[in-house]
DNA sequence: CGTGCTTTCGCACCATGCGCGAAACGGTGC
DNA sequence: GCACCGTTTCGCGCATGGTGCGAAAGCACG
């Protein structure tokens, strides 16, 4: 409120500007009107209509006129369509997840690599079968600790793994997590050997999960579809989880492949 | 500077470029390199660099160093889902709006208003049941033509329809479009009694809608829940569908007022 | 140790975007 | 009708921010 909202700010100043308007206008349900802009920003108001004119110019917002409000346009929604869509998020890959969180009654986990990342693409989940707390549509850290993570991390090899595991080290975030490097890798052929990872209380104690890899035409792993139980349960089910989510992935990989 | 290709670019220089290099990156699934950038903007490197530097300070994109490509980043997926939120779009809405499909046996549209705009927030539609071809996710026109856009007309008052009948006509789509001021008027007062609108034939031959209000807590009508059948279907099931869109669309109005 | 790429940096110029102020709209009240 | 809001558009002159250019630092490959 008021002015002097100097952030960090480093960037082209007009270019900066114009994205923290975006971000305004998503973070207010309602959308908000030029004043709101101005003094959210701390400009002045001819400066805020020369920003919104050249969003909704690109029809990244659009302008109620009605109630003097700006909200979001078409652009995003195209932009996070096309987002969603680099992340392999298609309605029919939805309704595969939501039938394999039916089948093994455990919520269903869709990530995709990039990079070193790790984007947690989709979440299906329902009141019986809830997700795992900490974990959100967003980017995963902590990739020796988790079951997609394992899965990324087979795909790397020696020297890429070396990279890896300097620039991010190997926390311990519960007393089964793997902080030893060389146990980490004999982990990760048996991955490779496998096409399935599995983790037990190495994320969250009494928690685990199991993963399978989505791959591309070229047989490159692209990402994963996991499952996560508790740790008791996951001990009597554990075949039976390990072929559905096999299942899962494969069912993806072929909607990948075609759509 | 140069033989610059500008199109009609007027706006604020950078941010202009700013929002044409997220589209870009949008639109190319794998992602853009910074040459790709400076080529296709027709602009140095270093302002490329400089313009995907200040994306990337604010996470709109992601650098994949290992890939030297720039893709879409978790600030374009919070901007998505605010849209959608803003749209009413959420997992528990799906949900209904599928179910909604299966027992009307048609498919389902969620349109939400903004203005004289209305906004196709969400179709559900299976390959039994596929949509209208011409409506996709999107804004949509000729309100007056179809069975939401009356339920979108039917919230103005005298003056307010006044003016939105001069600001846009009455086209005809088909030969049963309403282009008659006076019957259409009729026509609105007929679906503010019953809070339903159907459409026959009006919008796209052969083809019947009917439309029922989203409301939220304060009473005020600000969407509609909508299916579509084909005309020779219609008149058997009209009653079914009625009852049937009601409920899908009080179930959605309650699930925002609960959200 | 060169070659070709991406990426960062420094510099000097001047177009560009800025704040300021005024004015044209568009309602609402009286 | 007029006078009082708020929103929105416009014009102007200044200096600052953004530009292209060029060079250099990284980095991978051979």
């Amino acid at each position: 409120m008021t002015a002097g909202t100097q952030r960090d700010a480093v960037g082209l100043q007009s270019a900066d500007r114009v994205l923290r308007v975006l971000e305004l206008i998503g973070a207010s349900p309602a959308g908000v009107t030029a004043a709101e802009v101005s003094d959210h920003l701390g400009i002045t108001v001819s400066t805020s209509y020369r920003l919104l004119g050249t969003l909704e110019r690109q029809d990244y917002i659009a302008h109620q006129a009605s109630e003097h409000r700006y909200i979001l346009g078409r652009t995003v929604d195209a932009l996070g369509r096309a987002l969603q869509h680099q992340l392999v998020v298609t309605q029919e890959v939805r309704a595969t997840m939501r039938t394999l969180m039916t089948d093994a009654a455990a919520p269903a986990y869709l990530t995709v690599f990039r990079g070193d990342d790790i984007a947690v693409a989709h979440i299906e989940e329902s009141a019986e079968h809830p997700r795992i707390t900490q974990l959100h549509v967003g980017f995963a850290e902590a990739s020796h600790t988790t079951a997609f993570g394992k899965l990324m991390l087979a795909t790397k090899d020696d020297a890429a793994l070396d990279t890896y595991l300097e620039r991010h080290g190997l926390r311990a975030l519960t007393p089964r997590s793997v902080t030893d490097a060389v146990k980490l890798r004999e982990q990760l052929d048996e991955v490779r050997s496998q096409q399935l990872a599995i983790e037990v209380d190495e994320y969250t104690p009494q928690l685990a999960c199991i993963a399978a890899p989505v791959k591309v035409k070229s047989g490159a792993t692209i990402g994963a579809i996991s499952v996560s139980v508790n740790t008791k349960d996951f001990s009597a089910r554990s075949y039976e989880l390990e072929r559905t989510v096999r299942r899962g992935a494969w069912q993806v990989s072929a909607q990948l492949a075609r759509g």
